[in-house]
DNA sequence: GTACTAACTGACTGATCAGTCAGTATTGAA
DNA sequence: TTCAATACTGACTGATCAGTCAGTTAGTAC
């Protein structure tokens, strides 16, 4: 009944296969990919095990759908961050998209302990689709701090380097920050500004 | 016939286990906890599957046990090379530390890869013995930063900064670049100048 | 109402795996 | 030689799970 309108329609699937999504993101990101059972991604979505073979051919499948699906929330959070802030320097810049990807790791746990998982990175290695999400995520992520410190090379706000080269590093020490939290080793959340400060002291133009 | 000599003996069982430790760290370490069977393990260490459960009662205990095996390798290893190694200041304790945990990493990417693993923490949040190896670990790399860091600003070599948390932001980051080059996304290993460089900045005494 | 299709289901299969157990082989000590 | 302990084994159990399939139900078009 409540689907009453929109059985059969086209978007009638649309809507049952984002909702698999969701929960499906949560689970695979929480408990991993082998740790997951099709029949708790069903159940917890409202339908019977079997049914989820009907919206997703096999569990593979499901997960590239997951992480096309954190991909392209990444990839529109960022660019939509952008189409609003603006910055007095390529330096401010850079502090705001590091600011602004720990934002989002905070509200979007899921998304980045998915990135992280040993089996996304596995399964990339041998399923291309799922080699291409991942690529376009990390090339996002990179991008955004190469673009800033250019911008900063340009503007005189960031020191003589390797844009590309410090890019890495900082979306390294980024992750390894989200980590070290999600991890519950330290209270990382307390370093937040110790980092933003760390980063500036390394790329600012003296 | 080969074991002659210590069948029986107190270091017969011991052997054998180190035998089934160093094939458990390397399956645990590079296909999970969950992928990798006890059977799996038995085989390649030349024993039957059940003969295993003889030396560690659950996959569990094994599994803590690796862990165990892998703390006390990465303690010993630091503790030596600052045995050994003796730096003009601070600051250049603090880089050949960085460049000797890259090493490390790189000769035993086993341990690293396991420090990493969900499972291990997930284990940590539930088991007193796993989370005590798990801890040891982190606070003896951070501590390492640490000391350096503060053998700086006494010799003036590193400036000022709380100590502790850019320990911690250092290790996020040396942490980060390891992943980078092990989730092969990047050739990271291009990096460790770079890293030493921006740690340098980051740090100095200016 | 009939025919057709999309969405869904329950019951099943075959495979894998942690852990058990009753029993065997090996060895050192008496 | 006997005894007891240590080290090991093969056969088994019970549970979980991905994926299949034949069939049912619900909605749509005519």
């Amino acid at each position: 009944m409540k689907n009453f309108l929109l059985q059969g329609s086209a978007n009638a699937e649309e809507i049952k296969k984002a909702d698999i999504l969701d929960t499906a993101t949560i689970l695979f990101a929480n408990k991993g990919f082998t740790n997951t059972s099709m029949t708790e991604v069903a159940s917890l979505t409202g339908i019977v095990g079997a049914t989820i073979f009907y919206h997703f051919k096999t569990k593979e499948e499901l997960f590239v759908s997951v992480l096309e699906n954190v991909k392209t929330g990444l990839v529109e959070a960022f660019s939509l961050y952008f189409q609003e802030e603006h910055f007095p320097s390529g330096l401010e810049r850079l502090l705001g998209a590091i600011a602004y990807h720990l934002h989002i790791a905070e509200i979007k746990k899921e998304w980045f302990l998915l990135l992280r998982r040993h089996y996304t990175h596995e399964l990339a290695a041998v399923n291309p689709t799922c080699r291409q999400h991942l690529e376009v995520v990390y090339t996002c992520l990179v991008e955004i701090f190469e673009k800033a410190l250019t911008i900063g090379q340009e503007d005189g706000s960031v020191g003589q380097l390797s844009a590309k080269k410090t890019a890495l590093i900082i979306l390294a020490m980024v992750d390894g920050i989200i980590q070290l939290e999600s991890n519950n080793l330290y209270n990382a959340g307390t370093l937040y500004s110790e980092l933003l400060a760390s980063c500036r002291k390394m790329v600012e133009n003296k």
